[in-house]
DNA sequence: GAAAAATTGTTTGATACCAAACTAGTTTGA
DNA sequence: TCAAACTAGTTTGGTATCAAACAATTTTTC
């Protein structure tokens, strides 16, 4: 029962003043989206800048650590579905920076390798992507185990 | 340097076994990802069966707690671009569960007031709601409250 | 060993979201 | 006071995402 104390945040710039997140604001849920919203804008303003898609990152390190990994299990590894894999890996191939080789014992599905470019490219993103998450590391400073452990939690756990 | 010892995660069903998350699994803003994408299929799964729209909730809940609220200060409450509510905010006056009414002293605005339907529906969208973070607040168990923190730092310091 | 069930990747359809450009109205400042 | 700068909301265009339906293939089951 929060209804006693009514919570408030600042938003400048308001005709009354604050506003009153109300229930909302006990809500991990709530504050998980605008976390991770505010995040990825963040992220996406600064690699977007230097032509990296902010969805490639992820999946272009991943098939680095893993070479000949498959869609599907990459799909599983990167949390999103394998129908929004087939248009990012097509491009990827598409521009070079990821190969794919059949696989003899499935037909299928097939291998995926990043080839030079695309290692490349991925040390490019990783620059990026290092510099963004040092802000993140500043914000959290010596509770980052903590989150990280809580984060993977819940995407392990949630059903 | 993680290099040096390869992280793993479980995929039960990978041709090989585990993939190696590498320098990822450190990252902050892919473990956010992660957790909140889980979180939020869970809830539209969970809400989606009764016809209630999952971007719904926060809005509703929002113009409920304060009468009156623009479109503007609705998108900084919530954390969406002004131009994402457009729709979302004609669809709920469209079916009745928003009002809009005209402000005397800035005609380019107007404010928003949920209809006696709007709570109703609102009260049936917080039973679902609450269910969910229940589930996020077993996971979370006692720290739930330093993770509230460091999401709404998050929300509020990255730029 | 063949039919049934499961799995992989793609296609199709839908939603959520942002950012830039635009219109209309308000505030500022010279 | 009035032109310039700013702000609110909408429109338009683009990306990311999932889910369901599909075809090809593999695995399971009887």
């Amino acid at each position: 029962m929060n209804e006693a104390k009514p919570l408030r945040v600042e938003t400048e710039n308001m005709s009354g003043g604050d506003i009153v997140l109300g229930k909302l604001d006990d809500y991990i849920g709530f504050h998980l989206r605008l976390a991770q919203n505010a995040s990825f804008r963040s992220f996406q303003r600064k690699t977007g800048q230097s032509d990296l898609r902010p969805g490639w990152f992820a999946l272009l390190s991943l098939i680095k650590d893993n070479p000949g990994i498959t869609p599907m299990t990459l799909s599983r590894a990167s949390g999103r579905d394998k129908s929004t894999l087939t248009p990012l890996l097509r491009d990827m191939i598409r521009d070079g920076f990821v190969e794919k080789q059949p696989i003899a014992r499935d037909r299928r599905s097939y291998a995926l390798f990043a080839t030079p470019e695309g290692s490349a490219r991925l040390a490019d993103l990783a620059r990026h992507a290092a510099e963004h998450d040092r802000r993140l590391d500043q914000i959290v400073g010596d509770q980052k185990a903590e989150l990280l452990n809580l984060l993977r939690r819940i995407a392990a756990e949630i059903d």
